[in-house]
DNA sequence: GTCTATAGTCAGATAGAC
DNA sequence: GTCTATCTGACTATAGAC
């Protein structure tokens, strides 16, 4: 791996552990062994490292979000669409620790935040309009915009919420899969009469994911 | 109003305007046109101003949930019980923009927070079952933990949710309108046959109030 | 209680040798 | 590409006069 690639993947690392204000460009480069100046080669400072972080976040989820095949079973499609998301959620959950900060800080990456965000949104409305048509939920047209605002934000801050609420400030997996059962309960409410068992097994199936701890 | 009084509530404005780790001790004191030894004088440090702050924002949640009365109207209450959380969001939204790292930052904080956040959730839950008792929604037994944490997690962060998506950061009266229609919008799934028609009266009520904008 | 002046600290960033 | 050495600027906090 390269030096910027190593750069990027332990900046990652240790935003998430420690939070992004936490971490300075000395840490990331003492614990990479390597020079401040050596860091500064490669990047002009702290605020392209995470607009660098934030594009594999954005080409991640456009790359692991492909629209639903109309033939295909619309809620198992789902199932893979929020495995991909809490995925990236727990990849990159420094970054909704402190998501005011860092847009604050740096005007470029906020624009980006906002179109990209934009596009996110018009992704869940699709999801759930196929949903819709795959018979897996009924909707009125003008709850769809809603719905998906609250999917979007759920996911996005479900784990600042949780790691809020312990001392010990680590993620553990199961901690997603608690995110993921609140997305179906969203979801469920939703479902049709026939959905609706489906929906529930799935929910089963998390909370046995989730079940080695006793949070939330 | 005393000085000390001054230096709380300026900081609250200006934590809300431009965030909290971009106002320095220095700031708020010019803000206020003393000197930032005046300010040093009363208060030790910037989280003990921060702190106190809290402590404003958890007393005024404390005395503003009165549980229900058993022969008033559950719904109602319910009202002023939301006009109430989504005033002090309102107050201070700055609390959660940067949650992960006002925390991290002062121990202190962080676990009289993590406490106040366990009690605040008992209250929710009991409001969830005196609505369930007075026939406003249905809910399982095993959902009221988890609809309480939605509940929660959406007033926490609805309003850094609203900000990061808008490129000058202030908020409005009605982006708050917003989020009390997600509150509801998180209930309405529970409504009872007979409730279904007034709670969706009250979301035709914030939608009036929160239309002047056509965000979200 | 309030001021001025300043010490201490540290993150962010650069210059120039190798 | 990488290092050492160093500077700048900003913020926190204190000392001592008024």
């Amino acid at each position: 791996m390269s030096t910027k690639d190593k750069i990027i993947q332990t900046s990652i690392r240790l935003f998430n552990q420690h939070g992004e204000r936490a971490i300075t460009t000395n840490h990331i480069a003492s614990h990479m062994c390597i020079s401040p100046g050596n860091l500064y080669y490669h990047f002009k400072n702290k605020e392209h490292i995470i607009r660098q972080i934030f594009a594999l976040y954005s080409e991640h989820l456009h790359t692991q979000f492909k629209p639903f095949q109309p033939n295909e079973d619309a809620l198992q499609n789902l199932v893979g669409y929020l495995d991909s998301l809490f995925e990236l959620m727990w990849r990159f959950h420094f970054f909704y620790d402190n998501l005011g900060d860092i847009l604050a800080r740096d005007e470029v990456l906020k624009k980006d935040y906002i179109t990209f965000q934009s596009s996110l949104l018009e992704q869940v409305e699709a999801v759930l309009l196929a949903l819709r048509a795959g018979n897996v939920i009924t909707i009125a047209d003008d709850e769809v915009t809603e719905l998906a605002h609250m999917l979007k934000m759920t996911v996005s801050f479900w784990t600042p919420y949780v790691k809020a609420r312990r001392l010990s400030g680590e993620l553990a997996q199961q901690d997603i899969y608690q995110g993921i059962l609140k997305v179906l309960l969203l979801l469920k409410a939703y479902c049709t009469s026939q959905s609706l068992s489906q929906v529930n097994e799935l929910r089963t199936k998390y909370q046995q994911l989730a079940s080695d701890r006793d949070t939330v």
